[in-house]
Parts: structure tokens; C-alpha cells; sequence
DNA sequence: CGTTCGCTTGATACCGCTCAAACTGCGTGG
DNA sequence: CCACGCAGTTTGAGCGGTATCAAGCGAACG
């Protein structure tokens, strides 16, 4: 079993024999899920972390009066909360935005990998950075970034996130999410995302269509979103398919 | 030596003797920063993790045509990225908005700590887990809160974590920041703050001059603001000056 | 084939931004 | 002790980016 987290984590550090045996056998069974189905709900008992193995998923919370906002996008190879089993209880939710394949790795046994193994410890630790990095550019995003930016800095980075692990080509990649989905991860609203994505098509720096986005000019779409690719980079290793020194 | 990390960590669990002073000589000679200078540049190298034992520090991001995101506060007892010694380059800065002291940790240390003893792991864990959760609800301000929401669920915030380490009573806490400053956590300017500000003041539900916050309607303050103080109870014990099942 | 979901476009409204000016408090130096 | 400067606050007027409401359209699907 050689499974996309795998291929993630060794994007960080490598890892021997011997430690993949032990973190392929950490994995429980694997569940699917439809899409648009809660994995996680919220207020849910947090026992074990979930590993996306395949499809798209998402935390987000929801309001009461209906406002939405997706907390971060979890894509294959993607770890949900290594540590929520210290938690009592978490307060959104985490769902399917495409069907979904995940396994789960036990609290206990994270932690007993993560003591048996200093590699696999780094390489957890380095996956968790990277998480938080870009929790913290969403901030950055949200706060102070337009519209238009905001849109070409979320497709820098799925574009790179998903390179990492093998799911794109040099210059596309998929992109199963809907102008809705958009809009709650950039908090908008689905109507302006479209006319967003008009505006950044007729400008050639993108194309967009049949769930597959691809990106016409990678650098005029990394200066418009004032992209950094190396918050990404906690690897050693090249990851960027445009390289290095192009922003 | 009894630091005010050391408190903010027994708020997540209680630790033994011997790990309290295995902490304590854990800590690095600390050093003092001026207001408004910064005490992480953007770009270092980074090797060890500060500590704020004094003071009000934040992480942000600085675009050259000026904008500035404020991406992170850091309050006494906060650790400020225990994991750095990863990163070869961090790309925002640690700036102090106050006067500050600071004390460091080698990333060695933490290691060595953790491995030591499963109650201080668990405690570096929980505390890493809550500035999560931190970052978290900040998304969803900055994605879905009105000026006003975002202003209230702030302060909650605010006084929550400063209540935790001491340095809140049970209805205000000190506030030291500008409006600029408050406009930059926020994504907003300081002219819309200075006019959410006083509509929050009108209604009643604070109070706030001389760099002191005073909450006159915490229930009043925690609706507007659709507050959940449980996402910061990490801890099994009980942190929040206005007790369980108040929101 | 009807229904639903997602995309597209138009008209209008409003929240928060920009620019500008005056005011306040406070530290500093004459 | 006063004059000054400066940083931060407050208020006003007008603008603009994004939201809201609404309608039509095409494709997927039961």
C-alpha cells in the first residue's frame, strides 16, 4: 500500500522501509462518502483523524441564518486534525464537496509513530506546518486581498498543493468545486465569484471549464494574487512546477 | 521561576513538579523590544520560538503598496511557532505593538521536552491545537462577519485568553492597540473602526478608553458576535469569567 | 420530460473605503 | 510653563466594490 499521504509526507522528508510499513499499517479501513455529506458533523465526539485518500472535503461552519464559510480545503494526501482527540468537542463541521475516500488514523497511534520514529515525527510536524501556513495566507487573503486577487491566489495554491501530490500537470489541474464553494472559501458571494472568473478568463490568464482549471499565465497569475510559493515549500525538495526564483 | 507560559500550560493540564522545572530551564535570557519595532523580521532564518512574557506582539504580512494584514496576536503565554526550526525562510513578520519581553525555546529543547515527558507534549499539543482554532474562527470572521461582529467576537476572544493567563477580570481587560491596528486584525480601516466603535459603545455593550477594554454586556456582546467560547476550552478546566453554557 | 442545480447576466442597494480636515492628548524642548 | 509636533481619534462627503434580488438558460438526471 503506497497511498497519496504517503507520496505527501516524502514530499517533506524521506522516509524508510521501515517506516512505511508502520504508517501503512496504521490506517483503518477505508469509507467512502457522497458528496455533499458531512464526514465530520459538527458537535460530533473527535476520536480519530481522518485521512483524505481521494476526493475533495472541506471544514466549514455554518451560521444559523445560513451564512457559510469553508475554514480550509482538505485535498488527498490531506490530514484532518492529527490532534483532535484532544479536543471534547469541535465546533464546525467537516464535509464532502465531491465523493470522498478517507481512512482514519487513531490519536494513540499517531502519537506512538511519532515517538517510535523521529522521522515520521518531522514529517508529521512539517505536514502541520504547512497546514497552518496556509491557514494563515487565507488570513492574509481574506483581509486584504480583492476579489480578483483572491481568486488568482486560491488557484495558485491548489494548483501547487495538488502538484505536490501528483494530481496536476505543469500548467492544470481539476477543480471540482462549484461557484458556491468558491464563494464560501473566499467570502463572497457566487455571483461575483462569476463575474470574477470572467474578468480573469478575458485577461487569458486563465481557463476554466468542465471541472478542469487551467492556468494560461502562471506568472501574470502569480503577480495579480502577489503569490509567494515558498510559504507552501516546508519541504527541502522542489515541489513547484514552476520552480524556483519565478515570483 | 514561574512564567506566565507556564500558567497558560496548566490551564491545559497540570504538570508535576519535575516538569515545571525542566520547563523553566528550558528558557533562554529574555530581551526587551520597543513598541513598533519588529522582533522576527520578515525573511530571518528562523531556529527557536519566542515566548511573549510581556506585552502584545503580532504576526502580519506587509504588502509593498502598503496594506497590512494582521495575521495572528500574540499575548503573554503565547508561543510563537514552536515549530520554525522547519522552515528555512518564514514569510511574515513578528512585529510588537507594545513594549514586549521575550524569551526563546530552541526548536532542540521543544523536542527534547516533548520526548521527556507526555504531560508537556500534551501540553505544547493542546496549546498548538487552540492557536489552531484561533486562526480558525479568524477565517470565519474575516469571511462571513460583519464590521461589527468582527469587532465584537474580538473582544470575546480577547478577553477570553487574557482571562486565562490572568490578566483579565471578569468583565474588562487591557487593550492596547491603535485603531490602525485593530483595522489591520480585522481587514478593515481604522475610520470604519473608529465608527463600529462607537455604534458598539452606543448600544451599550463596551466601554473602552485609556487602553482598557470594559465589557458592560458580555451576553449582549457574545450574541452579536454568534461567540463559542468553547472553541478556545481545549483545557478540561474552566477558563471563561462568565461560566458554561452562557452563549 | 419535468425538475433541479449550477451558471450567467442585469438592475439596484449598501457596506465599507477613500480623501480630507479638525480635534485631542501627550511628550519634548525652548 | 508654554509652544510645538506628532500620533491617534473623530467626523464629514462622496465613491466604489461587492451584495442583493431577480430572471433566464443549459445540462444533468430521475
Amino acid at each position: 500500500m503506497h497511498n497519496v499521504l504517503m507520496r505527501k509526507l516524502e514530499s517533506f522528508i524521506r522516509l524508510s522501509d521501515a517506516d512505511e510499513i508502520r504508517l501503512a499499517n496504521a490506517f483503518r479501513p477505508s469509507r467512502r462518502f457522497a458528496a455533499r455529506t458531512d464526514i465530520v458533523p459538527e458537535g460530533d465526539d473527535p476520536s480519530a483523524a481522518h485521512v483524505i485518500l481521494d476526493g475533495w472535503a472541506c471544514r466549514y461552519k455554518q451560521f444559523t441564518d445560513g451564512r457559510r464559510q469553508i475554514i480550509s480545503l482538505l485535498l488527498p494526501g490531506d490530514i484532518c486534525d492529527p490532534h483532535v482527540f484532544l479536543l471534547s468537542r469541535i465546533g464546525h463541521a467537516i464535509g464532502a464537496l465531491t465523493p470522498v475516500t478517507v481512512s482514519r488514523i487513531t490519536g494513540e497511534t499517531i502519537r506512538d509513530l511519532k515517538f517510535s520514529s523521529p522521522t515520521l515525527q518531522e514529517a508529521f510536524d512539517r505536514e502541520a506546518l504547512a497546514t497552518v501556513e496556509i491557514q494563515r495566507e487565507w488570513t492574509v487573503s481574506l483581509g486584504r486581498r480583492s476579489a480578483t486577487e483572491r481568486l488568482a491566489h486560491l488557484f495558485c495554491e491548489l494548483h501547487l498543493r495538488l502538484a505536490a501530490v501528483g494530481l496536476a500537470d505543469a500548467s492544470s489541474c481539476p477543480l471540482p468545486l462549484t461557484q458556491t464553494d468558491l464563494a464560501d472559501v473566499l467570502g463572497l458571494t457566487s455571483v461575483h465569484i462569476n463575474r470574477t472568473l470572467r474578468d480573469l478568463r478575458n485577461t487569458g490568464l486563465i481557463t476554466l471549464s468542465g471541472k478542469r482549471l487551467v492556468i494560461e499565465d502562471a506568472q501574470g497569475l502569480r503577480q495579480l494574487a502577489h503569490f509567494d510559493p515558498t510559504y507552501l515549500q516546508v519541504a527541502s525538495g522542489e515541489t513547484d512546477p514552476l520552480g524556483p526564483l519565478h515570483h
